[in-house]
DNA sequence: TCTACTGGCGAACACTGTTCGTGTCAACTA
DNA sequence: TAGTTGACACGAACAGTGTTCGCCAGTAGA
């Protein structure tokens, strides 16, 4: 039943870009960006080279496979600076303040980097430094290995969450600052309009159950996280 | 087109067990913990009914709602002794562990606590036992409120890496900790094979990076978040 | 000049969540 | 008792998904 159409090809078109792995990265990325994660298919990313999904298949395995690279691209964008173990714990911070505003800023990209066991290259060079940076700070190299995944996990987890209530409410015109205020109000009366009976603590203190911005809650967590390593280390710095 | 069949219709069955909210949840999630939550598709759920995916939304409004009354369900197993406020911090980690276990008992479930904000009832339950728990704890309260999303954020998303980890390596006849050395294994020598100068931490430390059970590297991190608690009390106990 | 091979790509497969329109049946109303 | 309403059941279809197959064009090598 199948075939060959015995017309004169329509003018077959030549990619006018051969594609190429770093170009269907950056169209993905840039999917991503404007409509999140969900938006990248292959039917998605094949149309901005004006051709169908299967042309991609040469270039990358299969979606799992772009979601990687696409990962491993934006963690390309982490600065390393040099190490300054008497500082250690403050570099850290420094740190994941840093990859944190960097997924924040690839919309919910954060999602594909907690459904992986990142081992990209990009990702590797992050970990090489952590790893470095706190045994230099004077801690047991296996806690370190430890603080470093757990660390990172918390980051990638909270930029995750982030990106949800980002999209929950679709004030998309509003700014940030605005979205976030308005949010807080009606996640508060929600708190306070539980039955008291059951719910007193969440009911009577809903303030507080909304208290802050997003940046102070992360870095709370953040706070606990790495002031606590102190305790840990076993040697002086350096 | 559309035409009446004017055929007597095939023996209509009867829904032998009329359909209902509860065992739809009940059967979604016997999929998912058997199959994983990638398995819980509509049609699935149906076929558990011998019937077709549209008679499903008479229960439930959509997938969504199926997978939050899903994760609602399992927030229900959740123990919530009396509080002790003198041993407030223990009893916080008491109920991490409780609730990370029940998380891991359930495959991947984790994944869905984390792609939503958490609002049932049963979720709420947990929520106003962790603030008032903080609170009479002597914890300010918006900091109690911080510390309760951020431990369970940090729960969630270790129970969901987990189940990754379980995932990849689909070793499933392997008894739990004999796939866990095994994956260390191989992860280690990862590590070791790496090129030795651009990685010389992860390579030489190789060992440090993979020691440890899964259960050592959660009570690491929860250690950190809650011990540091203790430094925010404003006022003694009770 | 013939051959291999690579990349491009249309068509198809087996899925997905959801909607529409029709069907049946129980319960309430006149 | 007869009629109507409303809730639930559900087959069929729609628009989308990731992936594979097989054929095509063009180039590089022998």
């Amino acid at each position: 039943m199948k075939t060959t159409p015995w017309q004169p090809l329509p003018d077959r078109k030549i990619a006018r870009v051969p594609l190429d792995r770093e170009q269907i990265i950056d169209a993905a990325l840039r999917i991503s960006d404007a409509e999140g994660i969900d938006a990248v298919s292959m039917r998605r990313v094949a149309a901005e080279f004006d051709t169908g999904p299967s042309s991609l298949y040469a270039h990358v395995a299969n979606k799992d496979e772009l979601l990687r690279l696409m990962f491993d691209r934006i963690c390309g964008e982490i600065e390393l600076p040099p190490h300054e173990p008497e500082r250690w714990q403050q570099q850290v911070k420094e740190l994941m303040r840093n990859t944190h505003q960097i997924l924040l800023a690839h919309n919910d990209l954060a999602r594909v980097a907690l459904a992986m066991i990142p081992n990209g290259p990009n990702a590797l060079r992050a970990s090489e430094w952590m790893l470095g940076l706190t045994i230099k700070g004077g801690m047991p190299p296996h806690l370190g290995a430890w603080a470093n995944e757990r660390i990172f996990l918390y980051v990638t987890a909270d930029a995750y969450e982030a990106s949800l209530w980002r999209a929950q409410m679709g004030h998309l015109g509003l700014p940030k600052a605005e979205a976030e205020l308005r949010a807080r109000n009606e996640l508060g009366v929600y708190f306070a309009d539980l039955p008291a009976d059951r719910f007193p603590y969440l009911s009577g203190f809903s303030g507080a159950m909304t208290a802050g911005t997003s940046e102070e809650r992360f870095e709370f967590g953040l706070d606990l996280l790495i002031d606590g390593l102190g305790r840990y280390v076993s040697r002086s710095p350096e």
